[in-house]
RNA sequence: GCGACUGUGGCGAAACUGGUAUACGCACGAGACUUAAAAUCUUGCGCCGUCAGGCAUGCGGGUUCGAGUCCCGCCAGUCGCACCA
């Protein structure tokens, strides 16, 4: 018998044993409830990071708890393979992006084999798969004819030296990474996904999500932002046209005193036609990349136009002002400026000396002028003609009405949220299945002819993408007509992808259509696990893709995630492991030297899952350590194991010693506050107390509680096997405890065990601590009082003073309130 | 700039509904074993104070018999902001 923890070895012939037996594979099965575990499948970079094995080994405790809970257990595992990373390797290592990223998922499947995880490879997805993203073509066609995907233009990153489009990432201070080039805005057509017609369901649903965290359904709520108020149209002055703007407070219309447009907004352009210093202007605020941040971030400036727009109400003229603040992305790329009641506008109106018109004043009384900051909140109008002397939640509704009447606006409800802009100008993604014919415009392309493979032996040269070079790619015939056509080159976001793989995990080999019946039993996901970075973008489009494969009738549910845990992310000396930074741990190191049980007992140790993890080489030391006493005392039992009476006469009898009663209990207080912890998901205090637990059960076998010390011990297997399975399940099978561990039945505290005939309560006076109290556990709050009165430390601080106020807390505390 | 979150010993953290602040570890000190070291085991460990006791949960207020926990206002840090995934 071997008797030194050697992990690698037993991990090994433990990991065996579950390939050769299947103990992982899921199917379908009524009889049990089902239990769909997922953390977010990995972009396949060529190694794994912390990041990664913190996220599945989050994963796997959730997914090995809830077998051992009588669940039916699915926890699949893919590869979102399509993105940028790739075209950047190829470039430089003159590879192929296709052969780099086949590559490298073979190696990280071998990764996180070692670690041992409970997937179900059977299962295995890669989105850059034609028999995975045909479906998603599919799915595009229809939703074509459904009018949810459609063309229109878009504002994307242009450097002007590459001649190439970047992403956000690739403009640093406002320049192209590569070129070094001031990077301009530029508007190209592309194809949208309409998710604002989806808007307010999305918003409405979030509501039954109870497994998802607040701060995540607010994000979302904001980030959709749903906002009632109403569209005022204003004529323009000189010429024909008009312009329409959104406001929330149509209250304060009458305090507007000029308005603003956004640089690329049609009045401005043809307003600089003939002023040269209005269109150097306009091309200033072009200059700098889409981000949003970065856009919010700059100094405000403005310029006037030269021309005007009349208020409807008022009928007096406004200047046109372009404002780089001003977003064309957000409603119609124009806003009414209200000085005096909008922080901003009062900003840009003092910088510029335009005018300030106070119409909403506190219900006590008049502001004070001149204003030294725009007045925000609600109040009653002033200044306003027929509207003046009514509050303005009234005069916001009536205003929308009379504009209404007049034909210069509407009540309306605007959000936020925009269109998904779905495509890119890049070589590594799906290929969007559309044929543009000269005659007939632009046509799905149908679905026998799916999937348009995107062709894998390219070379990458760094300008352009190989697909838009390349005819035999798009060099086709029309589907509707027969004529010379040509294929979209555009690829898609590789958010599509890992919009629905959730999905298709339950039919993977499914060749026939985009799901089956397969979905409808394994969905919605249980559980999903991943990074707090998803909380928007990634979970709101896989919600709106399960909505949409909802309405083409493939499943039946609303949401695709019933419960979410947001894991933190993983740091060494206070700051995110990067390359850059050097401060990354490898985790083929740590587990080649301490094996995969102390690389996951540690991570799920030392912080709760929701929070930053701070690396510690030490603290890793501290968990390998940890496993190897429960190795020794596993060790030391085995030779015990067949002779030990664990009968409940047996325990009963060692009971009889106040010391062993006193541990047993200790063992089973700690048990239950582990499954208190475990059920509501605060692993980190779970492997606290499988830590109490070997302390204590150390304790019994030191006593010679031998029943004790054997339940004690398959109830610290039991509690540390999701955490640590191949230590678990290698003494559970030495120590004959029956079955196997991954499938014994989880444990439960002894109520016998934890009932007590004395308890301590805490003495106070004045709400400080003045001493402790040994009391019958059924003592009355009278005698519990009188008690508290005679202790000698109580009475001390009691001198001179008269007792007020007794709060008995049960079990817990007396506090004398005395003065 | 906007939205969301976090802040407790030297360090990671615990404290469920407001009820003994610092569980469980790490680091460190002392001791045992050893020729020695490593490993292992035992033990101590918030700060100030000789004791009595006092002070401590980012800072400043408030509610309460009692606040790490609830409320208000600050400060610092982290995440997201639509083409990184």
């Amino acid at each position: 018998m071997e008797h030194s923890y050697q992990p690698r070895l037993l991990e090994q012939a433990i990991q065996q044993g579950w390939e050769r037996q299947q103990t992982w594979r899921a199917t379908e099965d009524t009889s049990r409830p089902k239990y769909y575990c997922l953390s977010m499948f990995p972009y396949p970079s060529g190694r794994l990071h912390m990041g990664h094995v913190r996220n599945y080994t989050i994963g796997d405790v959730l997914a090995r708890y809830h077998r051992m809970k009588g669940f039916n257990v699915l926890q699949p595992m893919g590869w979102d393979a399509f993105g940028l990373p790739a075209e950047n390797a190829a470039v430089k290592n003159a590879t192929a992006p296709a052969a780099w990223t086949y590559s490298n998922i073979d190696y990280m499947r071998s990764q996180l084999r070692t670690l041992g995880f409970a997937i179900d490879w059977s299962r295995e997805i890669a989105t850059c798969k034609p028999d995975y993203y045909r479906w998603e073509q599919w799915l595009i066609t229809r939703l074509l004819e459904k009018g949810l995907v459609y063309r229109k233009t878009g504002t994307v990153n242009w450097d002007p030296v590459d001649q190439t489009v970047l992403a956000n990432e690739q403009v640093i201070d406002g320049r192209g990474w590569r070129s070094g080039a001031l990077v301009e805005k530029r508007e190209i057509p592309m194809y949208y996904m309409r998710i604002t017609a989806y808007a307010d369901e999305l918003l409405a649903d979030l509501d039954q999500l109870e497994g998802w965290p607040e701060q995540v359904k607010a994000m979302q709520r904001n980030w959709i932002g749903r906002s009632e108020g109403a569209e005022v149209r204003f004529d323009y002055a000189e010429g024909e046209g008009h312009l329409t703007v959104f406001t929330t407070r149509a209250d304060t219309l009458y305090g507007a005193t000029y308005v603003a447009v956004a640089a690329e907004h049609p009045l401005a352009s043809e307003a600089a036609a003939d002023q040269p210093a209005l269109a150097a202007f306009i091309e200033e605020c072009k200059r700098g990349g889409v981000a949003e941040a970065d856009v919010a971030t700059q100094e405000k400036k403005g310029m006037a136009t030269g021309r005007h727009v009349i208020h409807p109400l008022t009928g007096a003229r406004l200047p046109v002002w372009v404002a780089n603040y001003v977003l064309m992305s957000y409603g119609e790329g124009a806003v009414m400026a209200v000085p005096a009641h909008d922080q901003r506008d009062f900003d840009f109106a003092t910088q510029y000396g335009l005018p300030i018109h106070v119409v909403v004043q506190p219900a006590d009384g008049p502001l004070e002028l001149p204003l030294t900051e725009a007045y925000t909140a609600q109040g009653v109008l002033v200044n306003s003609e027929d509207f003046s002397g009514r509050p303005s939640e009234e005069a916001r509704v009536k205003m929308a009405t009379v504009l209404q009447a007049l034909g210069s606006g509407a009540p309306r409800i605007q959000y936020r949220l925009r269109d998904w802009g779905i495509s890119r100008q890049r070589y590594w993604g799906c290929p969007i299945p559309i044929i543009h014919c000269a005659q007939c415009g632009e046509v799905p392309v149908p679905e026998q002819d799916l999937p348009v493979v995107l062709p894998e032996d390219v070379v990458m040269d760094g300008v352009g993408s190989p697909i838009k070079k390349d005819a035999a790619f798009y060099t086709t015939t029309c589907p509707t007509c027969g004529g010379p056509a040509q294929r979209e080159t555009d690829t898609m976001d590789t958010f599509v992808e890992s919009s629905w793989y959730f999905a298709r995990y339950a039919c993977p080999d499914q060749t026939g259509a985009m799901l089956d019946q397969r979905a409808n039993y394994w969905l919605p996901v249980d559980q999903y696990v991943g990074g707090i970075e998803h909380a928007i973008l990634h979970l709101l489009y896989a919600r709106f893709f399960n909505k949409l494969m909802r309405d083409v009738g493939l499943i039946t549910h609303d949401e695709p995630f019933s419960r979410l845990l947001t894991q933190g992310m993983v740091l060494k000396d206070g700051a995110k492991m990067s390359k850059s930074k050097g401060n990354t741990v490898d985790p083929q190191a740590l587990i080649e030297e301490f094996g995969a049980d102390t690389a996951r007992f540690f991570i799920i140790f030392t912080s709760p899952p929701e929070q930053s993890l701070e690396w510690s080489d030490s603290g890793v030391q501290g968990a390998f350590r940890f496993l190897k006493r429960v190795w020794a005392l596993g060790q030391t039992l085995t030779d015990a194991a067949a002779t030990t009476d664990t009968s409940t006469a047996a325990l009963a009898a060692e009971a009889a010693d106040a010391t062993v009663r006193d541990l047993r209990r200790e063992v089973h207080a700690t048990l239950r506050q582990a499954n208190y912890d475990m059920a509501r998901q605060q692993f980190n205090t779970v492997a606290s107390a499988s830590m109490k637990l070997l302390n204590t059960i150390e304790k019994l076998h030191t006593a010679g509680a031998a029943a004790a010390t054997r339940e004690g011990f398959s109830i610290l297997l039991r509690v540390l096997a999701p955490i640590t399975p191949h230590l678990a399940e290698a003494l559970w099978g030495r120590l004959a405890l029956g079955g196997a561990v991954y499938d014994a039945t989880w444990p439960t505290a002894d109520e016998q065990a934890l009932t007590r005939d004395q308890v301590e309560l805490v003495l106070q006076v004045n709400g400080k601590l003045r001493g402790n109290l040994e009391v019958e556990a059924t003592a009355s709050r009278e005698e519990i009082e009188a008690l508290a009165r005679t202790h000698p430390n109580v009475l001390k601080h009691l001198e001179g003073l008269t007792v007020r106020k007794v709060v008995v807390v049960p079990g817990r505390l007396v506090n004398l309130v005395a003065n």
